[in-house]
RNA sequence: GGGCGCUUAGCUCAGUUGGUUCAGAGCACUUGGUUUACACCCAAGGGGUCGGGGGUUCGAAUCCCUCAGCGCCCACCA
């Protein structure tokens, strides 16, 4: 049967995903091997495939596969998130489209469009996955608003407020004007923005001066309840305790005293808007401010913007400004160069404001969650430098604010009863919670109907940061048996960009809920970037269609490509020519599959040369298998996958397969035959993890296999001790091919032209080894002679000198440049080794051992000298 | 402003405890090669005073100091 010379993955892979999923190979349940498991991190459910999965994924899918083929019960858990702000802002966009306002549409009807949303896309980005290769166990698809995971989530929530963790407050939060809702601190994204500083000048109330104040709000002027100098600033030492008059609104505000305020910046006086700043905010309680919210929640002005009611916060600046200046009040601008926090979904201004908030405490969750990563080694960063950030955050911990202006996510089950926000209570049902507003406001009357559930969602991350224990339902049922199987799960892989939104949320959940670590090995892939280092982005339009580069090289292709460059941590700067790289080392293998299959095999003799090479390529795989275990356990990914790169490639078929093809037309002798192929398949089992779509077609092509016999449950070769002799030895035939090699390349004598070769000196290595020579390199004969032959062609390998007698015109002019420059060179060391011997200092203080090799470099160079001069002299110059 | 990290070949990066194995890999490049698995190939080869300066040491890419450039995290001064 004649194969094809170009391996086509589009058809095989198919094949093989499918081959997979029938027979259940990545389907696991608990039983007698010990449990490997990793948790997906849950891409957003209505998201798409882009590179950051393709690498996040592939490295998971390397790792699980890997396990598997190490006999473990390998359980990689699938799912989505549902994104909470992400998603709800794409629904709202897309009723926008239909002309459906989400003001004009009720709660129950926004999340019946959800759903349909989610219903239609959710699989979309889990059916790419399968396209890569990823073996995840799909019956264990979760959605982190399954059912199960919402009640996790609430029974979460109801656990920790009853412990006082949880509590509400009236707090300065990020406020999203565009999205309606606050923003964690970590999805607040400060950007550098050029904008103007206005100076201010405020009446004094008694008539008796002025103050200026300088801003870059003007517009919150109008919730001032106050003005703040440093009380060690002798300028305004005078004017604490008097009055201040706010333009426009003409309220009079207090002068007061605080050290917070820099005496350096601006004008020294600070105007205090306690509504309106974090600083002010606290300005505001600890001198007993009156607080005034001159801000809508959609970023317009209120009531307390008077005349400017209704306009949009940009809009009435300008329009303040305008009117400051004409009634004088505005002094001067000056341009100025600061950090503006802007929404990471909606890219929206950032404002600072005041509202009822829910906040999980997190002081105590944190303390076992340092110790896991910095001082018990219970859990690994890989890389470790993700260690110092974790603790800086970690030791700089704030409260989290947990609840979300937004419908789409986990409503947060608390049940107000009375007129107020006061009255309410916290219950996992809304049946429990009824039971409880009665006996705790003594009001029996009380009924379903007089329940308000908070309008409030909570945070993505409060659904996500169980996602190890919930997948499993660790949650709401704890003894259950594939918890303790599966639980801790083993690596996670995700980006440093989540560190704090979800890995040390995560780490936090485990040791509060389970008393355990969530995983014990966090792998941090880097940020996928292109050529020119940019990030990769929709709006810079600089990602590549993820499917369509794997049509173009393959699945197996993509995932070299991605692991080539791509060390943990680092930034991995996508190049498609990597890919063409991976598809290219496909090929190879193809090929080389090919050439063997293609060997007639006879039952003639095994030369002795095969059997060499054979039981070298042997002990090079077991030195080869080595390192790359050594690899694996270190996450160095992209070096295990180059070792094995070069295994395949250089030592596999260019010396093995080299070294034991027969000659044109001539069949092979099975021994070596039966060997090839024993050792092609050790190769295919240590590349499979990486490129399990070729690995596992040549496995299935080579010979018939039952079902229990696939390549993806085979297994690891077991590490065995290696001949390093047997290795060395080798090594140095090579060396000797390659040095004949370049010698005809340097005097042009063709392949075809056999040469003869006298060995002066030791060859230290199996001397039946030099049929191998022969034949790679075409001599006629190789053999030992008793004296250096002068005025022949030769190298030096060691202390042993090989001479080949000319077969045609040398070039001598070119031969003597050479030798001339190397001579000159072996001087110029010998002299620097000889100085260092000369040394005294070192020849007392350095070990023995260097000293020794410093005397061996030394006659070794000497020698050297010696014979190129010689050979110059030879030559007649 | 506080903290962390990086700077090694044209590009992307390895270099664990300072000393045979230390100046490396892959890609790119140069040269030669195709009736005999693969041109998505084979072979041979060129290329770096390890960011600058100083110090410790018999010996520094590796340890210390300093300067310059780059990146990330945290906080945020109106």
């Amino acid at each position: 049967m004649a194969i094809s010379s170009k391996y086509d993955p589009s058809e095989i892979e198919k094949k093989w995903y499918a081959y997979w999923m029938e027979h259940g190979y990545f389907y696991s349940k608990p039983d007698e091997r010990p449990a490997f498991s990793i948790v997906i991190p849950p891409p957003n459910v209505t998201g798409i495939l882009h590179m950051g999965h393709m690498l996040n994924n592939t490295i998971q899918d390397i790792l699980i596969r890997r396990a598997r083929l190490r006999g473990y019960n390998a359980c990689w858990v699938p799912g989505t998130d549902h994104a909470s702000i992400a998603t709800e802002a794409k629904v709202v966009a897309k009723l926008k489209e239909n002309g459906i306002d989400k003001k004009d549409i009720s709660r129950e009807e926004f999340l019946n469009h959800a759903w349909d949303w989610t219903h239609e896309y959710g699989g979309v980005i889990l059916e790419q996955l399968k396209k890569l290769g990823c073996s995840c166990d799909w019956q264990r698809t979760k959605f982190t608003m399954d059912e199960d995971m919402n009640a996790a989530v609430i029974k979460t929530f109801v656990e920790l407020y009853r412990e006082g963790k949880i509590y509400r407050g009236f707090r300065m939060v990020n406020w999203d004007p565009e999205a309606q809702t606050t923003l964690s601190d970590e999805e607040v994204i400060y950007e550098e923005k050029q904008d103007l500083l206005y100076y201010l000048e405020y009446q004094l109330k008694d008539g008796s001066g002025s103050v200026t104040i300088a801003t870059t709000r003007p517009e919150t002027i109008l919730g001032d309840t106050a003005i703040c100098v440093n009380p060690h600033d002798d300028r305004y030492s005078t004017l604490v305790g008097k009055y201040a008059v706010v333009p426009v609104c003409g309220r009079k505000i207090p002068i007061i005293a605080d050290d917070y305020v820099d005496i350096e910046f601006g004008t020294g006086c600070l105007k205090v808007t306690p509504a309106h700043d974090m600083n002010d905010k606290m300005l505001g309680e600890k001198h007993d401010l009156d607080v005034i919210d001159i801000l809508n929640p959609d970023g317009t002005l209120n009531h307390h913007g008077l005349h400017y009611e209704g306009q949009d916060r940009s809009v009435a600046r300008k329009a303040i400004a305008k009117e400051l200046q004409s009634s004088g009040v505005l002094i001067k601008t000056e341009s100025i160069t600061h950090k503006v926090g802007t929404s990471e979904r909606t890219k929206a201004v950032i404002e600072p404001r005041l509202s009822d908030q829910w906040f999980l405490r997190m002081d105590e969750l944190s303390q076992p969650a340092i110790d896991a990563v910095l001082n018990t080694d219970e859990i690994k960063f890989f890389p470790k430098k993700f260690e110092n950030t974790y603790r800086h955050w970690m030791i700089n911990i704030r409260d989290w604010n947990i609840s979300r202006q937004l419908w789409w996510g986990q409503q947060i089950p608390a049940y107000y009863y009375g007129e107020g926000n006061n009255d309410f209570v916290v219950a996992a049902t809304k049946e429990e919670a009824l039971e409880m507003a009665q006996s705790v406001s003594g009001q029996q009357h009380l009924k379903m109907t007089d329940l308000r559930q908070d309008p409030d969602v909570l945070d993505t991350w409060f659904s996500s940061w169980l996602w190890p224990m919930s997948v499993f339902d660790g949650i709401n049922n704890p003894e259950n048996e594939e918890f303790k199987y599966y639980y801790p799960t083993n690596d996670l892989v995700t980006g440093p960009d989540i560190l704090f939104f979800w890995v040390a949320r995560m780490i936090m959940a485990g040791h509060k809920f389970s008393d355990q670590k969530p995983f014990s090995n966090v792998y941090f892939t880097g940020l996928v970037r292109d050529k020119q280092r940019r990030k990769m982005s929709k709006s810079l339009g600089n990602s590549p269609d993820a499917l369509k580069l794997i049509e173009d090289f393959g699945a197996d292709g993509v995932r070299v490509g991605l692991l080539l460059s791509a060390a943990a941590g680092n930034d991995l700067l996508f190049d498609d020519a990597l890919c063409q790289q991976g598809k290219g080392f496909a090929n190879k293998i193809w090929n080389a599959f090919r050439l063997v299959k293609g060997w007639e095999v006879s039952d003639k003799d095994t030369p002795v040369e095969n059997t060499l090479a054979l039981d070298w390529y042997a002990n090079k795989f077991d030195l080869a298998l080595a390192e790359i275990n050594d690899h694996f356990d270190k996450y160095r990914l992209s070096d295990a996958l180059m070792t094995t790169y070069k295994l395949i490639w250089d030592d596999f078929c260019s010396w093995l397969l080299e070294a034991v093809k027969p000659d044109y037309g001539s069949p092979i002798d099975k021994k070596t035959y039966d060997q090839v192929i024993a050792l092609f398949e050790q190769n295919l089992k240590i590349l499979h993890p990486f490129m399990p779509f070729l690995t596992e077609e040549i496995w299935q092509q080579n010979a018939t296999r039952d079902s229990n016999q696939a390549l993806i449950v085979s297994d690891w070769p077991a590490s065995k001790d290696y001949d390093q002799a047997l290795i060395t030895d080798f090594e140095s035939v090579k060396e000797v091919i390659s040095q004949l090699r370049s010698l005809r390349k340097s005097q042009q004598i063709a392949f075809k032209d056999q040469l003869e070769v006298l060995v002066y000196g030791t060859m230290d290595w199996n001397p039946n080894l030099i049929g191998l020579i022969k034949k790679l390199t075409n001599l006629s004969d190789m053999r030992k002679v008793d004296e250096k032959q002068d005025g022949a062609l030769s190298f030096r390998i060691g202390s042993t000198e090989y001479f080949v007698p000319i077969v045609g015109p040398v070039d001598t002019e070119g031969e003597l440049i050479q030798l001339t420059e190397e001579l000159k060179y072996t001087q110029g060391f010998l002299k620097s080794v000889q100085g260092k011997l000369k040394n005294e200092r070192f020849v007392s203080n350095a070990p023995e051992s260097v000293v020794a090799i410093e005397k061996q470099k030394e006659s070794d160079a000497m020698d050297k000298i010696q014979m190129l001069q010689n050979r110059i002299a030879s030559l007649g110059a």
